[in-house]
DNA sequence: GCGGATCAC
DNA sequence: GATGGTGATCCGC
């Protein structure tokens, strides 16, 4: 464990350079991670983005540091005061366990690139991935193979795999099928909860009881259902919670299942040697902070490290971890989520040209016009976001007393954002409008503006 | 309410 | 030569 840690700087610089796509996924079992590893740092040695990476990964050790240092500040006095916090609010958490639902979480298999693959089926068996020689979305599992994975940039796959077949982004054909397993999904659970084009939260709790089938017969036959009606594999994870079925859906990738039975032991015995990194919402960052300021690398240690977790983090945060150590996930019913923003951002080779900044900015406050009169919103919150030539990210809001829509308004005070920021260098424009909750209620009025423009 | 950061897909 | 776009949430002001 601590090995490979210590040998970081004694002459293999690569191995302190971690990304997103150099993690353990599905179909990299056999990859020699070393050597990806190694040429994603040789690719990206001396960018732009590895400067700003370096940069943020020294905020994160400062971070780490400020906690470590922390911790060892607490007196024997504060640490049983925190254990105390801690073992109550387990129970209280416990209390809330919920083994009366069965939930099953769907995963589509390397799904555009499934999909580019049943409309040409001269890819199968080949490596090949969706996307560009900036960004990979989808690589299928004879790409992964060579370490090729989403989130990669394409010049990086390229160097991994020669041979890489690049298709571009197609996502009409995406929502198609999409929309084709979907409609498998609602026979299952008519309130399935969507996660994305690929993925979706049922809880077949009732579908069992109605076919009189256990979670695995019911995903066993959703799966073939789902082939029948696009051709496309996918997996599936079953359990007690949506947490705990999105870890099972995992398991075995590709077009495979496992079953995490509803019971206590069952669930403990599963979450005890889980890495954290498998729970959704433990990201790198949080992975790399639980490790080194507390020696965190399964659920289990979650437990084991309570009284410190309380100590360190605020209740929410703790209780999330606890949650974690628990095995305890959502059981209830999906809510209807209303969009909270909208937005629009492109990328552009970087430049401090204000006619062609300002341009940009056009252009998007009218893309982004376009698509709040298109869903009836305005807004009244909004948000420029800037990327810097040096991937430096920054967001300058203004909240305004009337609630917009129109591509001049949005305009007008965006160009008043962008221009206090000047002079700069950018590579990305972003612009977000938020928070209309009152605002719905203008819908008709804004139809009848629009088409009153037009 | 703002700005930075993290996360997921 | 080259590292995306969209939306959400949390924390510390």
């Amino acid at each position: 464990m601590a090995k490979s840690e210590s040998s970081g700087d004694t002459g293999r610089p690569w191995q302190s350079y971690h990304t997103v796509y150099t993690n353990a996924k599905a179909g990299m079992e056999g990859v020699d991670k070393e050597k990806v590893q190694r040429i994603v740092y040789e690719m990206s040695k001396g960018s732009k983005y590895f400067e700003n990476e370096e940069r943020k990964e020294a905020y994160i050790k400062q971070k780490i540091e400020n906690m470590q240092d922390q911790i060892a500040k607490l007196t024997d006095a504060d640490i049983s005061h925190y254990q105390k916090v801690a073992d109550k609010r387990i129970l209280e958490l416990e209390a809330t366990r919920d083994l009366t639902r069965i939930w099953l979480h769907v995963d589509m298999d390397a799904f555009y690139a499934a999909v580019e693959t049943l409309s040409n089926p001269s890819l199968n068996g080949k490596p090949m991935a969706v996307g560009s020689m900036s960004m990979i979305s989808t690589a299928n599992y004879e790409a992964r193979r060579f370490g090729v994975r989403a989130a990669m940039p394409g010049f990086i796959a390229r160097k991994l795999c020669p041979e890489l077949i690049f298709v571009p982004v197609d996502f009409k054909k995406y929502t198609h099928y999409s929309d084709l397993t979907r409609k498998v999904f609602q026979n299952y659970d008519p309130n399935f909860m969507a996660a994305s084009l690929d993925e979706a939260y049922l809880d077949i709790t009732n579908a069992c009881y109605e076919r009189d089938a256990t979670g695995g017969e019911i995903a066993e036959e959703l799966r073939k259902s789902v082939y029948e009606e696009t051709g496309l594999t996918c997996s599936a994870g079953v359990g007690p919670n949506r947490l705990l079925a999105k870890v099972c859906s995992d398991i075995n990738k590709p077009n495979g299942q496992f079953v995490l039975p509803n019971d206590r032991m069952a669930v403990m015995a599963f979450i005890s040697s889980l890495p954290i990194r498998k729970i959704g919402g433990i990201g790198k960052v949080t992975e790399h902070l639980l490790r080194d300021a507390f020696g965190i690398a399964t659920c289990e240690e979650m437990l084991q490290n309570s009284g410190f977790l309380c100590a360190l983090f605020s209740r929410s945060s703790a209780d999330f971890f606890l949650s974690v150590g628990l095995g305890l996930g959502r059981t209830d019913a999906p809510e209807v989520k209303l969009r909270k923003s909208i937005s629009n951002e492109r990328t552009f080779s970087a430049t401090d040209d204000e006619a062609f900044l300002y341009q940009k900015l056009a252009d998007l406050a009218e893309m982004l016009s376009v698509d709040m009169k298109k869903e009836g919103l305005c807004g009244r919150t909004l948000t420029l976001k800037l990327k810097t030539a040096s991937f430096e990210v920054r967001t300058r809001a203004v909240t305004l007393q009337k609630y917009i829509f129109s591509s001049e308004d949005i305009l007008k005070h965006a160009s008043k954002l962008l221009k206090a920021e000047l002079p700069i260098s950018l590579r990305l424009i972003a612009a977000s409008m938020g928070y209309w909750s009152v605002c719905s209620l203008l819908t008709d009025q804004i139809t009848e503006l629009w088409n009153f423009k037009f």
